[in-house]
DNA sequence: TTTTTGAGTGTACACGTGTACACCATTCTA
DNA sequence: TAGAATGGTGTACACGTGTACACTCAAAAA
């Protein structure tokens, strides 16, 4: 039952996949990408596609979903580096220009589709981010002992922050980026005070009525 | 001197304009808009574009020119209500959801092209926000004595929450919108008091060190 | 073994695209 | 008033697109 067929299938589907991630680059989106051209680059001829997808988008929700994934083991990366010390925003912050700087094109996928044409891969690329705001948000809870609302608002305050800093660090060279990373750690701060300040109020209110 | 034929040409160049932007919308974006249906829609033949832009992009960076001033009007406009009293913040972001319910499209073409193909326009529109920003910054300084790093820092993190929360707001309902309004108002002022907070601390710094 | 299934191929088609070109009609200039 | 300039038109072309269709041939099922 070693399935020949259905590993080979499995094999030229991630020649597709990898066609198309290949061919994504700052002057190339997704969108306009063409079947054609994707099948080309994975040495298929271009009806081979369907064996595989229905139509491109369904290739591009795929994309997506592989990105997402990365994300999150983005983030375990950077829990990993935050425990052997080191202050939270800096190395989150480090981890995540790291990650752009590696994986530019996956995440130009991200930008991009978030604000596209079609509603399915915008509420995929959203489902992705929540997922990243959800587990920075746990955590936030966890660590700086926040009521849910605020560590929420901090979580999605600070992933915003953090994904437009990833967007303008795509068009930036070296001394920029860090010029960059700088600033974008300072936003974090001021973020990360504010919360604090308005759960202090929040307890304060609580005894203050009892 | 009246000009009967620039008149004219003005005139025609503004359909073509506006034929563009009419042709916008969550599931057309600007880069798949053909010159062909543009020059339809204002009722042309496809080669009497050229008698205006030499191509599409140059047609694109005129709309991206446009929806910039129009994002400056906003400014002055939310200005002249916060003289009327009231919380600067609140009225802010009121009014950029009251823009945003107006003019989606507009909004969207600046939001896509960000993150878009072109180089050209992708700085281009860095640019009309960056305008947006720096006016920010003045107001905050003054209103709120701070230093031009801290005041900038602060401008530039509440430009990018408005706009992101701007962008989710093209895709929720009139509830949704409501909630990230009442939202995005709590996040601005997590900024605004860290921003507060790391001005205190400059200043104190500076009294210690005399 | 024979039959069936299914991944991969090549051809063919209709369609929409940008734009070159020759042309017309009106406004501007001399 | 003669002639140049120019906005607008219609035709024509080569090109890239998605995909329908009929096919091959090796793996899987019978």
């Amino acid at each position: 039952m070693s399935g020949i067929r259905a590993q080979q299938k499995e094999k030229t589907r991630r020649l597709l996949i990898d066609a198309a991630l290949s061919q994504l680059s700052a002057e190339r989106s997704f969108s306009n990408l063409s079947l054609r051209e994707v099948a080309k680059e994975a040495g298929l001829a271009a009806t081979s596609f369907y064996r595989h997808f229905n139509d491109m988008d369904e290739l591009g929700l795929t994309l997506v979903d592989e990105a997402g994934l990365t994300l999150r083991q983005l983030m375990r990366q950077a829990r990993q580096r935050i425990e052997k010390g080191g202050s939270v925003i800096q190395i989150s912050v480090l981890t995540f220009m790291e990650f752009i700087e590696a994986n530019g094109n996956v995440f130009r996928l991200l930008l991009r589709e978030r604000s596209g044409t079609s509603a399915e891969f915008r509420a995929a690329v959203n489902r992705e981010i929540r997922y990243f705001t959800m587990e920075l948000c746990d955590y936030l809870q966890k660590a700086n002992k926040l009521d849910h609302e605020t560590s929420y608002l901090q979580a999605n305050a600070a992933v915003i922050i953090v994904f437009s800093a990833g967007a303008e660090a795509l068009d930036s060279n070296k001394v920029e980026r860090e010029e960059l990373t700088m600033r974008t750690i300072k936003q974090l701060r001021f973020i990360a005070r504010g919360a604090m300040d308005l759960h202090a109020r929040k307890i304060a209110k609580l005894t203050e009525n009892n």
